[in-house]
DNA sequence: CGAATGATCGGCT
DNA sequence: GCCGATCATTCGA
């Protein structure tokens, strides 16, 4: 049966609760066409990100900078930074303008021409490190930091989100402290990740880097 | 398997 | 100068 597949519009992306988006992100999918082929794939694990009360995000206490001014854009734009100098991690802004609220996007399970993907990612084989994981998903998807404050609902943009119609019951989603925000204090503990129950896509957590108190 | 480390750049939270 | 919303690789058990 073939599925409609529409780009979620734009109120879907200027609510106010961040948490609520994040959870409906899941079971949506993420596509990219940089003019050498589409690539799709199913949201599976993302993370809330809520300024300027989090201390876990960059816009924490409304932090306007080069580098985030980009989340104080209306919903809908994207927010893409690079991560310990080698990895572009790709957000999606939410709420209204000037409102810094975001949703990292962690995890994908490859849908549309995963030929593409493992190219792009120099792999032979699809196996679950292609994209899961904030970096790799990225790298996957051709996503890279020169992207960042692209309005995904610009009919132009090389990237957007859309609904295949799919319903995820709120059963199969589990809820869970964010990963390496050990330093944010009070905010480390909030349960802001969300994540498909059983789904082999999301990404394994790493152990080495934890921090104990 | 787990733990340790290097890569590499922006922001200073 | 230090550390981070990470990941691949190496080393040891």
């Amino acid at each position: 049966m073939l599925r409609q597949m529409t780009r979620l519009s734009r109120s879907f992306f200027t609510r106010e609760d961040v948490l609520q988006i994040s959870r409906e992100l899941l079971g949506k999918y993420l596509v990219t066409d940089f003019g050498a082929g589409r690539t799709a794939g199913r949201i599976v694990e993302v993370e809330a990100y809520r300024a300027p009360d989090d201390k876990a995000s960059h816009a924490y206490g409304n932090r306007y900078t080069e580098r985030t001014k980009a989340m104080f854009a209306r919903g809908g734009h994207a927010y893409i930074y690079l991560c310990y100098g080698i990895h572009h991690l790709f957000n999606v802004v939410t709420g209204e303008q000037g409102m810094a609220h975001a949703v990292l996007i962690r995890a994908l399970e490859p849908v549309e021409n995963t030929a593409l993907m493992l190219r792009r990612r120099h792999m032979e084989k699809t196996e679950p490190r292609l994209t899961a994981g904030p970096g790799v998903l990225s790298q996957a998807m051709g996503i890279s930091r020169q992207y960042t404050g692209t309005d995904m609902l610009d009919a132009q943009s090389p990237i957007w989100i859309e609904t295949r119609e799919e319903t995820v019951a709120a059963e199969e989603i589990i809820a869970s402290p964010r990963i390496g925000v050990a330093y944010a204090e009070e905010c480390a503990a909030w349960e802001w990740r969300f994540y498909l129950r059983g789904n082999r896509w999301v990404s394994k957590q790493r152990v080495s880097k934890q921090r104990v108190s």
